[in-house]
This record gives structure tokens, C-alpha cells and sequence, in this order.
DNA sequence: TTGTATGCGTTATCAC
DNA sequence: GTGATAACGCATACAA
């Protein structure tokens, strides 16, 4: 019952606490017998060491903070499960935690990882994403990052560099409305997100530059923000809606938006792809279980968190890694878009 | 850039690091004066207190473990999300793992929580779920569970009592039956699980128990079993299409098999729901966002995650708790379903 | 009100 | 090979 150590273990073997050290790590040799001896009582107590203890003096805790912003949009887990992957191959245990890209909640799970003695943060989302952060959250990161390494993933912190891994996010944005004026729409509306996050501005550059290559008006009322949740996305399309003259296709800042927006259409009779396309961004699961199959970016979600893991641990092993990484992005064409 | 501990603090403030610790955690009253200077040079260096020492001494890390066995269903996540929320309420921090419901992983994450010296643990899936579960899986369990309180959530450990919260899958299974033979359906499958899950067993198990009650016969051959994903779904379904004399309604295993069976039957060109009823479980974000939207069963995924939480925080301070919490299941009625 | 000394469970540095 | 013993960073009983 009560937790056992290893002077308990040492006492029974007739041997001092640094032996059963010794045979706990190998750290150094030990007779063939009271190492025998010593193994068949741990195993016998079941005894673990208490890697409290141990961290406080190797100042090693093998534990890793990542910040997400929504766990229910599978992008997020979907990052989150490749980080995973490779922190269980390189021997890291990762710490999961939901900000709701809410500055204050940041803060909070930031000092407690801090506490906690975590070696590395992966942070995605709100601060990192937004266009106008507080000097002092930007200064908060910047000082945990003296002490410790983070990588951002889509992300940056305005003035100061940081080692980040990102989705081109431009260039994904350009294939697929090239894709929709090759599909022959001429008139094309943007919908989600909002001008406060980085991601929303830099998609909607590209969306622009995009249609200015093709000679193609930008009219700014085919621009219509308003978030990232499904829920969103069926308010904004239904606005859409009751435009006069309204878009022959949208480009939707994620699926969830796009599938939201879907329903909303559907639900006004609009069929799709022949009366109006439908793009997502992000390649979640979800757009191709939906009907029609979305046409979408894929960021290589998992890939992405694979890498994040990959650097950060060579910044841990204090190597050289080049400060930004990027990946970059594929068009998914399915139905949703195809006439 | 070093760490700086609570003696540097004590040196610079010309105290001991008795009253620092005194000021951090208001434990003894300290001159007003003496105490602003103290939380002066705290705040001057941006002194965080070691949790990994304070943990050693206190015995208390606030850490929670929770093992789910598959992140990409969405509904695994959500139970997360709920735990979280209550987590984050009690003032723990929660670890979460990624089991893939494959026992090896299952092992390797008890032990290393365990080291890690959680204070408590939420089980889901893999052996917690499985019919026959090797003695020594079972016993590891046990034995961790006479060290730290473990509850499972929509589990259980065959031979020994454990404290549970689970859904009532049983009466969620009769509810959606029930309604398809309200719907006239005569002849319904089964589609998805396995035989070595329980919970796979136990709705099985009402599905039978439902039909029989309303005088159908039960055809062994319109039960397919053959997993828990999208894809796995999409396979089965296409079984069902070979068949001659296919049933009129099938009820999946959960949303995501259900979502894959509608994209093979809809890819077949039969109709949802004329042709074709299909009815998932878990009520995930899913099923309302699909097309046809999915009837389904909710679990409250979310408040089973809640209330694992708050058993645990109880059983956590000795308190006294009853070993099983049962939620009840609510039929949700979409459009997969309405003829 | 404040300081001293000790313990928490390990690992590491010495000696032997 | 093995055993004392000093860290690690903090909290706390006991003195003062």
C-alpha cells in the first residue's frame, strides 16, 4: 500500500541505496549476484522509482506542453496526434491542453507546464495566431522561450523570431481558387474566420492576389467573416444566401466552416457542386465522409505535429535546427467542386 | 537564464528561505513589509516554484492520467474535453494516452503515469472493454488501483468491483431499435464492433433482446462485425449491398461506422432514408453535420468525462463514492432515419 | 514574526 | 564492486 523506495528495496537486500541505483540504471557494474538478488525484490514489491525525485536531480522530466486552441475541430488532434507519435518514439510524454485560443487560459497552463518543469512547449493557436498580440503575452512567451525551446506551428510572434513549423498557407490558398477558375467560376466568395488571426489575413492575401492574376474583381462583399465552428459557417452561408448575384463558389476558411456552410446551402435547395462549390481547407477527416466529399487543403496535419516534435527535441539535445520549417500544402479535389 | 530557487530569493531579500516559502503559500504570517519586498524579487526574476520539488514533499503532483484508445474518433475526445473542463475546475492537470486500445501501449502508460506519480487515473477501452482480458492485464490494474484511485468510464474489470461511469448502452441500443420498428422497419442489421468488445457484446445483445420483444426474428447473417472506423463501415456496407433480401435499416456501432455505411450506400445508389435507414451512436459532431443528418444515440460524451472527473477528485480526498454512476442514454432523431 | 534543520526519493561523487 | 553522503528545490516542525 504505502509506497515502497529504494532504501526499502536496499534494506532488504542487505546492499546501500546506491547499488540499487546502480542496477536500476546500470550506471555502473554489479556483482551478477546481488544484482539477481536486488531485481527479484523490485519485482517482487513491484517497485518503481518515483520519477519526481529522479527529475528533480537529473533536471531531465521528459515531458513536452502542447497548446492547442480547439480540441473539437479535428485539425487540432489530428496535429496533436502526430506530435504524439513522435514524442513516444523519442521518449517524451506529452501534455495536452485546450486553450480556446483564450489569452488568459494560455497564460495559466504556460506557468503551470513551466512548474512543471516540462523540457519543451509546441503552441499553437491564439496568441501565436493573432494579428494584434499584447506586448506583454508576446514578452511572456519570449522569456519562457529563453529558458526553454518552443515550436510554433502556424504560427509567429511579431518581432521575434521564432523556430516554427508551417503550412504554406498562401500557396494552399492559391491552388485551390486556381482550381475554382479553372472550373470556370468567375465570381468567387470567401467565408469564415476573422481579421483578427493571422491565418485568416494570409489566406485572404492569397485569395486576392489570386483573383487579380486572373483578371478577376474582388468585390469585398464576397468576403464574409464570422469564426471557425460549423455553426458559423451555416450562419455566414445562409447570409450568402440572400445575396443578390451571390458567389458560383466559396472558399471556406476550414472544413468545419465548409460543412456548415454545405448544410446551410443544401437546406435552401442549392445543389452541390452544380449550383454552387464548396472548398475547405485543412483535410480534416470529415470532409471526405461528407456528402458530397469536399474539395480541401491538405496541411498534412499529422506530419506537422510530427515535425514540431522532431525539432523540439533537437532543441532539447541542444543541436542546430534551422528557425522555420515548412510544409507545403496539397489541393484535395472531390466533389464538392468538380461540375 | 538559470533557474533561480527559492534561495536566491531568500539571499537577495536578506531572509530565509523559510519565509520565502511563507509568502508563496501563505502558510504563516509574515511582516507586510518583508512580505512585499519578498513578492518584489519574485516578481522581479519571474520565480516560479519547482512543482517537481514541491510535489516530493507534499506528495500531491495534482496530475491526473486518462487512457482513451483512439483520439480520431471524435468521441473520445469529447469525453476528454468534459473531463478536462472539470479537471481544470478541481485544480488537476490532465495527461492524456493514446492506447490504440492495444495492450502493450496500455501497460507502458499505467507504469510510466505511475512513476510519474498521478494521483488518479480515467481508463477507456482496450482491456477495461474487452471479453476476455488476460488475468495479468486485469491484475496490473487492480494492483495500481490499491495505490491510486482509478475510475473506468464505459468499462468494467470482469471479477473485480470498480468505480465506473458508464452509459446505459443497453437502453440506448432498445431506444434506436425500438424507433426503427416504430418506423416499420421488419428486417434491421447490425453492423460494426466485435465479438471481443463488451460493449459491442452488449448492444448486441439489446438489439436481440428488442427485436424479440416485438416479435421479429433475429438473423444471425445480418450481423456483421468488423470494426469501429469510417472505413470499416464503408467495408461492412458494402457487404450488405451483395446481399439478397438486405435488411430495410441498419444500426451501427457508433457514428463513424454509420458514416462509412451511408457513403457505400449512397456510392450503391440506394437512397437514405427511402430505400435505406441508418442509425449510428455517440451523437458526434458528426452526425449532425452529415448529409442526410444521422439519427444516433448520444452518451453525453461530455458529462461522462465531467462526472469521471469529479468521482475522481472525490475519490481522491477519501471520500466516500458509490462504485457505479449510470447515465442515461438519449434517442436523437435525425434525418437517416425519417421515412 | 523569523531562522535552522530535516526530510521527500533519487542520482552522483567520492572514497574504500 | 560497494557504501557513505551530498546534492536537487522545496516545505515544515521546532526553536528562537
Amino acid at each position: 500500500m504505502e509506497s515502497v523506495t529504494v532504501y526499502d528495496i536496499a534494506r532488504e537486500a542487505n546492499v546501500s541505496v546506491a547499488t540499487v541505483s546502480r542496477v536500476l540504471n546500470d550506471t555502473a557494474p554489479v556483482r551478477a549476484s546481488t544484482r539477481q538478488k536486488i531485481i527479484a525484490i523490485i519485482e517482487k514489491h513491484k517497485f518503481q522509482p518515483n520519477a519526481l525525485a529522479r527529475s528533480l536531480v537529473n533536471k531531465k522530466t521528459g515531458m513536452i506542453g502542447m497548446l492547442i486552441p480547439d480540441s473539437t475541430n479535428m485539425f487540432f488532434p489530428e496535429v496533436f496526434g502526430g506530435a504524439e507519435i513522435a514524442a513516444q518514439k523519442l521518449g517524451y510524454t506529452l501534455f495536452l491542453c485546450n486553450t480556446f485560443s483564450n489569452f488568459d487560459r494560455e497564460s495559466e497552463y504556460l506557468s503551470q507546464l513551466c512548474e512543471r518543469q516540462v523540457e519543451g512547449l509546441i503552441f499553437m493557436g491564439g496568441r501565436v495566431n493573432a494579428r494584434h498580440c499584447p506586448d506583454a503575452l508576446v514578452q511572456e512567451v519570449v522569456n519562457i522561450q529563453s529558458r526553454i525551446p518552443i515550436v510554433l506551428i502556424n504560427g509567429s510572434l511579431p518581432g521575434n523570431p521564432c523556430y516554427q513549423v508551417k503550412t504554406d498557407e498562401y500557396a494552399g490558398t492559391q491552388l485551390v481558387v486556381q482550381h475554382l477558375i479553372n472550373q470556370g467560376h468567375r465570381h468567387i466568395g470567401f467565408l469564415g474566420g476573422n481579421s483578427e488571426t493571422t491565418t485568416t489575413l494570409e489566406k485572404l492575401r492569397a485569395f486576392r492576389a489570386t483573383l487579380a492574376l486572373n483578371d478577376l474583381h474582388f468585390h469585398k462583399k464576397n468576403v464574409l467573416f464570422g469564426g471557425f465552428s460549423m455553426q458559423n459557417g451555416h450562419h455566414l452561408m445562409d447570409r450568402f444566401m440572400t445575396m443578390t448575384n451571390r458567389p458560383t463558389a466559396i472558399l471556406c476558411i476550414n472544413d468545419y466552416t465548409a460543412i456548415g456552410a454545405m448544410k446551410s446551402a443544401i437546406s435552401h435547395g442549392v445543389r452541390i457542386p452544380e449550383d454552387l462549390a464548396i472548398a475547405g481547407f485543412d483535410d480534416t477527416q470529415l470532409s471526405s465522409a461528407m456528402n458530397p466529399e469536399l474539395t480541401t487543403v491538405s496541411q498534412h496535419s499529422e506530419r506537422l505535429g510530427i515535425r514540431a516534435m522532431e525539432i523540439l527535441s533537437r532543441l532539447i539535445e541542444k543541436e542546430k535546427v534551422k528557425k522555420v520549417t515548412v510544409l507545403e500544402p496539397k489541393l484535395i479535389i472531390r466533389q464538392s467542386t468538380q461540375s
